[in-house]
RNA sequence: GGUGGGGUUCCCGAGUGGUCAAAGGGAACAGACUGUAAAUCUGUCGGCCAAGCCUUCGGAGGUUCAAAUCCUCCCCCCACCA
């Protein structure tokens, strides 16, 4: 998609910041200059602490995509070095060490992921590792080189570190260390590509800062660095994270069915920021929907989920997300007239595959099957008491019918299938189908 | 190394021999109200073959009719001192 609307040629910082992306800048003057030709070069660093990116990452990343977007070339760090050390900023608690076969197998998890949103075809992104200059480097030179640039004095005073040091738990000082390194990182990619500007969550300033000055001293070079404003949700919690844990990118951990959920249960007053931030729609079909409130959120609601679910797991498994939601909670027809940029079906349209299904032999019917046993079997309820709760509590329904608390032994046989399937439902939210085979 | 204080159920945090599956809060789950929203109110919130039984209070032993609570050893954390 190009930029259409407003956004076309307009400066990346200024859509970064129209869009709610930029939290500060270092002098921004000058950073518009830079960002005023195309093709520069800008960086991320993404920590291998896991192979999978979540939603907590989806801003920065966002922010890479709108960069290649407006022109310029984005690099994705992946930290194959640091990330065998752990930074330390902001965070109450040390991280764990990884082994260098854990940061490998991270790393290429981490590839495929930006790939969704970064075409690195041509040269037009880049991925680096700081392991290919990191694990060389040699202590003393590196102390005399880069250490000697930073004063003790004032990385004691940085809000980075501030947790840890008031904390019980303290800060090692190998993580201390830490940025030093991710400033050494900057360096070395301005150096090598030409790269000036680093990006990051707000919990990175000091660790940007700290590279800024760096290239400045060694390098006599104009750096620059953006922060992204930590998003919490308008309930006060931190975005991305549900009762489940935290909502991945990686279909396997978080399926495109529940992916799409995560994004259509945003709180009303989330909608709009989260339209800029998380889908590439152009502002003004956004803004265009600002006014609506009510059941008609609810729509834009859908299309927020659809976009974000087409970017991160591509068409076919967000039209599925969305058929299957259509399916269980009932579909709306989506107005040509509201975000003609967006692909969704316009059209009601339910489509079951995309629902969550367990499969289970027909012979498991066949002496029947209480609904306690079988909501727990496909993970429904997390033990037999909990099932039994859930039912008395009239909660539990089984192809649409609440089982109440006096059927509660209730036992279900090969005729509860229709057409060979059957779906349950626990609460008002949590549908799953099961197929018989 | 010394001295003192700690490690409790998802989290915080009460609990110092039986009345403890363990107060209170948060999270979570269910119901009502709704719009697959928020807020609010109500209920639930270790497991099981469920008026009973089993497992849990850092780990391993021990005392006792009875231990989260007492004793011994060990592991880990914190504070102050060195």
């Amino acid at each position: 998609m190009d930029r259409v609307g407003k956004e076309a040629g307009m400066n990346a910082l200024d859509v970064l910041r129209l869009r709610g992306f930029v939290e500060s800048t270092t002098h921004e003057k000058e950073l518009e200059d830079y960002l005023g030709t195309p093709g520069r070069y800008c960086y991320i660093g993404f920590d291998p602490t896991g192979s999978s990116l979540h939603v907590g990452h989806l801003v920065t990343v966002m922010a890479l995509a709108h960069m290649q977007r407006c022109g310029h070339r984005p690099m994705a760090l992946v930290g194959g070095g640091t990330g065998m050390i752990g930074d330390p900023s902001g965070k109450t608690e040390m991280r764990q060490l990884l082994t260098p076969e854990i940061v490998a197998e991270n790393k290429a998890g981490l590839k495929g992921q930006l790939s969704s949103f970064l075409d690195f075809s041509e040269g037009k992104a880049v991925l680096v590792d700081n392991a290919d200059w990191l694990s060389e480097l040699q202590y003393i030179p590196f102390l005399r080189d880069v250490g000697c640039h930073f004063s003790v004095n004032r990385m004691v005073k940085a809000e980075s570190y501030r947790a840890r040091l008031e904390s019980e738990e303290g800060l090692s000082f190998i993580e201390f260390n830490y940025m030093l390194l991710q400033a050494y990182d900057f360096y070395v990619l301005a150096e090598k590509y030409g790269c000036f500007l680093q990006m990051g969550g707000r919990d990175q300033w000091g660790n940007i800062v700290a590279g800024v000055e760096l290239v400045r001293r060694k390098a006599q070079k104009t750096a620059f660095g953006i922060t992204f404003p930590l998003i919490m949700t308008s309930s006060g919690i931190k975005m991305g994270k549900t009762h489940a844990g935290a909502v991945w990118l990686d279909p396997e951990r978080t399926s495109p069915y529940d992916y799409y959920q995560f994004w259509v249960n945003t709180d009303d007053a989330d909608v709009q920021r989260f339209l800029k931030l998380f889908t590439f729609l152009p502002m003004e079909e956004i803004e265009a929907v600002a006014g609506l409130d009510g059941k008609d959120l609810n729509t834009v609601k859908a299309v927020l989920a659809y976009e974000a679910t087409a970017i991160v797991h591509g068409k076919e498994a967000a039209d599925q997300a969305h058929g299957a939601a259509s399916a269980v909670f009932g579909g709306r027809e989506i107005s040509a007239a509201i975000f003609p940029s967006s692909v969704i079906p316009r059209q009601v349209m339910t489509d079951v595959s995309g629902m969550p299904c367990s499969r289970i032999p027909g012979q498991d019917f066949s002496s029947g099957m209480t609904v306690v046993d079988l909501f727990c079997r496909v993970g429904l309820c997390a033990s037999k008491g909990a099932a039994r709760r859930l039912i008395e509590q009239g909660g539990a329904y089984v192809n649409g019918k609440r089982i109440d608390s006096d059927s509660i032994d209730v036992i279900l046989g090969p005729d509860t299938f229709e057409e060979g399937a059957l779906v349950l439902r626990s609460g008002k939210k949590q549908y799953h189908r099961i197929e018989m085979v």
